[in-house]
DNA sequence: CAAGAGATCATCT
DNA sequence: GATGATCTCTTGA
């Protein structure tokens, strides 16, 4: 084999729950640039995050569990490294990754990703079969990875869902407020939103 | 191209 | 009974 081979080997390690375990901010910002796998049996879809919001605690008012402990947020009281996955306005999920210590309600919200593997199944899954608009928002990208509430809960060490580092550099970001969430007071307007700048396949600018 | 409405239901009041 | 971490289509300039 030769010596430059080894260079050209893509690593692909799954995150672990440790990469979860820490502050919501941290992490939306590290899983930019990391790549989303869904494991299933009508095929396997990828997809490069490319946009993330953070919800960081019951003391955000835009996050879920500023509401309290009820049976919606049980998964964000639980430990880091699972998904949670809501239903919302009667016809979309949202695919949240749960971030922080056991009993500290926060999640990241992936908002965006840009297909990687698994497009013509993509494609297949939603109507609009252009490339950017395949999973370019919440909705849309769990369409286009077949997510749905039946994966609410899923560990993300465990399970067809995980997030896969294949050792990208570090990226250049931008933060805006998240979208969405005027009701939110003071917390509406916080850089809580994150983007790979420059791409093509986030929801909006 | 921008703006607005409609779709449709789980969750909480 | 109201509303929402959205998307798509229609309308009109």
């Amino acid at each position: 084999m030769r010596a430059s081979q080894s260079a050209d080997i893509h690593r692909a390690l799954k995150l672990t729950r440790s990469f979860y375990e820490r502050s919501t901010v941290e992490v939306a910002k590290q899983l930019l640039g990391k790549y989303l796998v869904r494991e299933h049996r009508e095929g396997t879809t990828v997809g490069r995050i490319v946009e993330t919001e953070a919800y960081v605690g019951p003391q955000d008012l835009a996050c879920h569990a500023a509401k309290g402990r009820t049976a919606r947020t049980e998964v964000m009281f639980g430990p880091a490294g699972h998904a949670y996955v809501y239903f919302i306005y009667g016809f979309y999920n949202m695919l949240n990754l749960v971030t922080e210590a056991e009993d500290y309600p926060a999640a990241v919200l992936i908002r965006a990703v840009e297909p990687v593997e698994g497009i013509d199944l993509m494609r297949s899954r939603r109507k609009n079969g252009l490339l950017r608009n395949l999973a370019n928002g919440p909705g849309k990208l769990c369409q286009a990875f077949g997510i749905d509430r039946s994966l609410n809960g899923a560990d993300l060490c465990a399970s067809e869902l995980f997030v896969e580092d294949r050792d990208e550099p570090t990226l250049k970001f931008i933060a805006t407020p998240r979208i969405g969430v005027d009701y939110a007071g003071k917390w509406k307007t916080k850089p809580l939103r994150f983007l790979i700048r420059g791409s093509e396949f986030v929801s909006k600018i």
